[in-house]
DNA sequence: ATGAAAGCGCTAACAA
DNA sequence: TTGTTAGCGCTTTCAT
């Protein structure tokens, strides 16, 4: 017991052969002969051999992990990407560290550090929301470690061995107000995050844009900047209903908020939807369970890992035969129509 | 651009010391002048040094590098326990590497191994739901490697470097079982999971034990075996509508079969909380926004994450002085009331 | 207060 | 087919 991890050179010597001998039999080098290469793996089995890849690591100058920076790892959105890329690296035989940024952007320049220190081969990064100074990432950029945002991204930056991968925002707020307007909803309201992101950003131009090709009111305080929290979107409906004008729509940027503004209706006896349509966005589990159930905007989160990951490692490895790729990608969201937006049956559905 | 990252060695060179002293200055010995150490960190961040982890792990025999082995990355529960898990490592300077099993005794063991090579300094578990065979723990033990499950537990193991974490199960089905009881219900029936693993074994005991205080029946058929899922909860649900005598209460060991049975019931014109009440467990999200919101059981899965990991970390740091604690914390559950099981108004609630 | 030298475990020229 | 040697970047005795 308590007898230390075996090592190469422990065979090496129990087998009298060399090192470089026990490392090419263990990895499976064609000019070792196959009685070595038995005999090696007999014992590394025996003596419960485990590869060191730090010192492999250090030595070949790769250490197959990848980093991973998000805001937090709860919710329903980061854990599913996250879920996406640890799968996907893992199927190119990558490690994934995660750290969290807490929404801090001192955190997160912190931890963008301490990934390099860690000697990642490259960075999943989604903004800190606070994040207004993007120096740390140019510092990546200078240790040409490759560097793939993903939905919450910095736009300005650009370069060979950077990209992000999003959802089309815009489309999908779009998607939204097109079908509340085909609802009949003539009066939609908007609850919005702080537009220096750029996921509220574009819903929000999606929304504008979806109202004015629908030849609907776009109104500036039809659009309510409030907390993305479930107490946000109480007092975001409390705003709009405190109002001379009702609206009979309200689409939020974020799915709790939209639960948050049920509440407030179904308290205030405004039927949804009849009176009051409601659309959400994140097709978050919840969504599904409420009473009733809110139209949302999925993100396929999980592809969206996949994807970003399958862009870092394609930077990593440095694929000269492909072209310098635009290194962007926009991954199409889908519209979930349920019971918070229907008015009118849908054809042939009852 | 592309200039390799500096190293000590580069920084030696340029102020015409040894690596050593450069060494000692980076870390602050304290036998190093003032002067000189000034002198060195000027250069590093001029040249944005960063120290390769890699390679002061290998000498130090030190990764820094906690393990952590989901069954996934999703969900409420998981997603929770490992922002715990890595806010805590990362406050005592650990970073935190993240597999899954999917559930799935092979992934499992093959993750295990890549965390050993790896050079982790201790892991965190929590079991698939398929494992029934743990060599590949013992083989952690083999290698002294400090190790701590959490919430699905291996419950024969034991050892020196071997700990658990779980909230009281037993003890939370059980204040269900009892508030059931206080609310008049009199036929509780429950939803449960494999046997095998010990937090439906534990919730499933705790609703035994709790109906036999009560004086209420206990038959086996109350027990119903489904699909901790969704679609489980329904068809569990009309297993039990199905039957001669109904019950006037569920207890489901998981919140989503207990929607499942919510959404059975609703379209059955059956009332909740008044005909059944329904309870479930582990606060999910939307436990607190389905109509009626759903009485749960909150595991505190945070500090659940936090105190694995200071347990671990004891472990690691192998503190001599502590006698050999029995490295076994069970969390206290916490009880939420909602309305799917509220049937008396609370004593001045109203 | 600083330097020289060795080595963590592994791999990859280069030799034989 | 196998061995020799050197070195990845860092830390740590031991010496000065």
């Amino acid at each position: 017991m308590a007898t230390r991890r075996a090592s190469i050179t422990d065979l090496a010597k129990q087998l009298n052969l060399s090192p470089s001998t026990i490392s090419r039999a263990l990895s499976d080098h064609e000019d070792v002969s196959q009685a070595t290469k038995d005999r090696v793996r007999q014992l590394a089995t025996a003596l419960n051999y485990q590869p060191n890849q730090l010192a492999a690591g250090l030595r070949k100058g790769r250490s197959k992990m990848l980093g991973v920076l998000v805001p937090h790892i709860t919710g329903n959105f980061f854990p599913q990407v996250v879920h996406g890329i640890a799968t996907e690296a893992n199927l190119s035989g990558y490690n994934v560290m995660i750290f969290q940024s807490n929404e801090d952007e001192q955190q997160e320049r912190k931890n963008i550090e301490l990934l390099m220190n860690a000697q990642v081969e490259g960075i999943l990064v989604s903004l800190a929301n606070s994040t207004h100074n993007f120096e740390h990432f140019e510092m990546v950029q200078d240790n040409t470690l490759p560097l793939v945002f993903f939905d919450r991204i910095v736009e300005g930056i650009a370069g060979a061995s950077v990209g992000a991968v999003v959802i089309d925002d815009y489309q999908g707020a779009y998607e939204v107000v097109t079908h509340l307007a085909a609802q009949g909803c003539t009066r939609i309201a908007h609850f919005t995050g702080p537009l220096h992101l750029n996921i509220y950003r574009n819903r929000h131009q999606g929304y504008l844009d979806a109202l004015q090709a629908h030849g609907l009111p776009a109104e500036e305080e039809l659009t309510v900047f409030c907390e993305m929290t479930l107490a946000g979107g109480t007092e975001g409906m409390r705003q709009l209903l405190a109002r001379p004008q009702r609206p009979d729509a309200v689409f939020s940027s974020i799915d709790v908020a939209a639960v948050g503004a049920m509440q407030v209706l179904k308290k205030a006896g405004i039927r949804v939807p009849q009176d009051i349509a409601l659309a959400g966005f994140s097709n978050e589990q919840f969504t599904a369970f409420t009473d009733p159930s809110i139209t949302s905007v999925d993100q396929n989160c999980e592809l969206m890992g996949r994807t970003a990951v399958q862009m870092l490692l394609d930077m990593v490895t440095d694929n000269p035969e492909r072209p310098a790729s635009p290194h962007n990608i926009v991954l199409k969201p889908k519209l979930l129509i349920r019971e918070s937006s229907l008015r009118k049956p849908k054809a042939g559905a009852f």
